[in-house]
DNA sequence: CCCACTAGTTTATAAAGTCAAGCGGTGTAA
DNA sequence: TTACACCGCTTGACTTTATAAACTAGTGGG
């Protein structure tokens, strides 16, 4: 019987009823690799493999998917150019849009260094 | 094959070998409700259901166990508190780590208002 | 007594993400 | 010539995560 109101409450706040666009950029960002893969750009355009790697982590399937999304948001955007002779290799640049992210990775970027020097998940110092 | 590298590229910014707090960080965030439940708590500390219904659409189970992991990370507190006679109030406030999230929510804030205006996933005008 | 509200827990199901393999193509080294 | 590495994906089976809905247990009001 609970937590089944999707109009958010009254008292946050710019919620009004109606749109909100925190709460929609907050969908959009909270996506798995969707952050990782704005920081990747942001160093510069990239490859699928390569910004695969630079991810790191992520796979193939996901990563077709959520660069797809982000294209159609305008977020980023794909380009196949002809390097040498007639391999085709797709290259993913961030627009203006996408570039606008960079505060938000800067912002993220501050916190963690501020505060997650430890490493609790267990696994690897890494 | 592909796509198993568990360490970052050299590409990227300040990644060297060994522990990315960045890279923690994203991880952290983009937890399905963790940026709506920060946000929802900078508004003032709230009770569970107080907290689900500001965050809007998350469900008890799923909100449990991100409290959960938020107070593990010490973002967020949980008190219990005596309000009136007997029944015991949850109380959730964010620590002053969780606080200075101010900044990523304030910048995703200003992106989202920049540029997340329309609204594409069909759903309601809302 | 019945209903509403507090803070959750349980269970079954749906959705999301991952793994591993493979495809068509090129280029490089044996 | 064969073989294997790279490119950019796609496919299908599998695992993990999130969800809805119901339910526990206690307080309080009508």
């Amino acid at each position: 019987m609970n937590t089944e109101l999707s109009a958010p409450g009254p008292s946050a706040q710019g919620v009004e009823k109606g749109f909100c666009p925190v709460y929609r950029a907050i969908g959009v960002l909270q996506e798995k690799w969707v952050l990782h893969i704005v920081r990747a750009l942001l160093d510069g355009e990239k490859g699928f493999n390569e910004l695969a790697r630079a991810v790191g982590g992520c796979n193939s399937a996901t990563l077709t998917q959520r660069l797809e999304h982000l294209e159609t948001l305008k977020i980023i955007g794909k380009r196949t150019e002809d390097t040498h002779g007639k391999l085709a290799r797709s290259v993913y640049t961030l627009t203006p849009v996408g570039r606008e992210l960079q505060s938000v990775i800067d912002a993220i970027d501050t916190w963690g260094r501020a505060h997650l020097q430890e490493g609790p998940p267990g696994v690897a110092g890494c």
